[in-house]
DNA sequence: ACTATATTTGACATTGTTGTCTAAACACAC
DNA sequence: GTGTGTTTAGACAACAATGTCAAATATAGT
């Protein structure tokens, strides 16, 4: 899943509860600029806002944490050689 | 990452090669200054340089290139809450 | 010490990303 | 239609990261 798609699963969860832009904006302390391009995946969404994010819609933070953590780690190392190697590498480290 | 640490192990080699950062910043493509300050942990190494390092080095390219992205990685989200589960759903996706 | 080579440093231009601001586009009630 | 609130677009400044260049410093070799 894409950092588009993220944002599009996001502004779907924010629809459906009906909540304006402003005030997940606010929640998360930024323009309601940033947060349309963030739901059409113009931005990247910071790791920091994903808790402010679960507890506004409502989502459980640990699912929506892991989901967009893991998608992250993903589109950033999808065409890296040894990518399964050096994650086994990781897990064992910590 | 800014590993001053895998800087330094990339350095030691290179002096115990005798080989001078002329020679190995023309085999990356930059100037012996940007080597420097990757030796010197001022500069990120970018994953595409893993390669001609391990050759011009005479290291293990796998090896290094699995040792240099966990540390990436590590560096990376060493902090992100849940990295341990997102690592692992990373690991079943791919 | 002198010279040549190697390495490091700091200033700089370039590039990419971020969030804001203003205004435009949109939706929808009245 | 008008008016009100919402969302999006584009231009912008702030900021960080990158690599280069030229100068400064360190290291050998003789």
């Amino acid at each position: 899943m894409k950092s588009a798609e993220f944002g599009a699963y996001l502004k779907a969860h924010r629809e459906v509860k009906g909540i304006p832009q402003r005030i997940v904006a606010h929640a998360l302390d930024v323009d309601t600029s940033t947060l349309s391009k963030i739901e059409l995946g113009e931005r990247q969404i910071s790791i920091t806002m994903i808790k402010p994010l679960s507890e506004i819609l409502e989502l459980d933070y640990k699912e929506l944490q892991i989901r967009f953590l893991s998608e992250k780690i993903i589109s950033e190392f999808k065409d890296t050689p040894f990518l399964k190697e050096a994650l086994q590498l990781v897990l064992k480290k910590i």
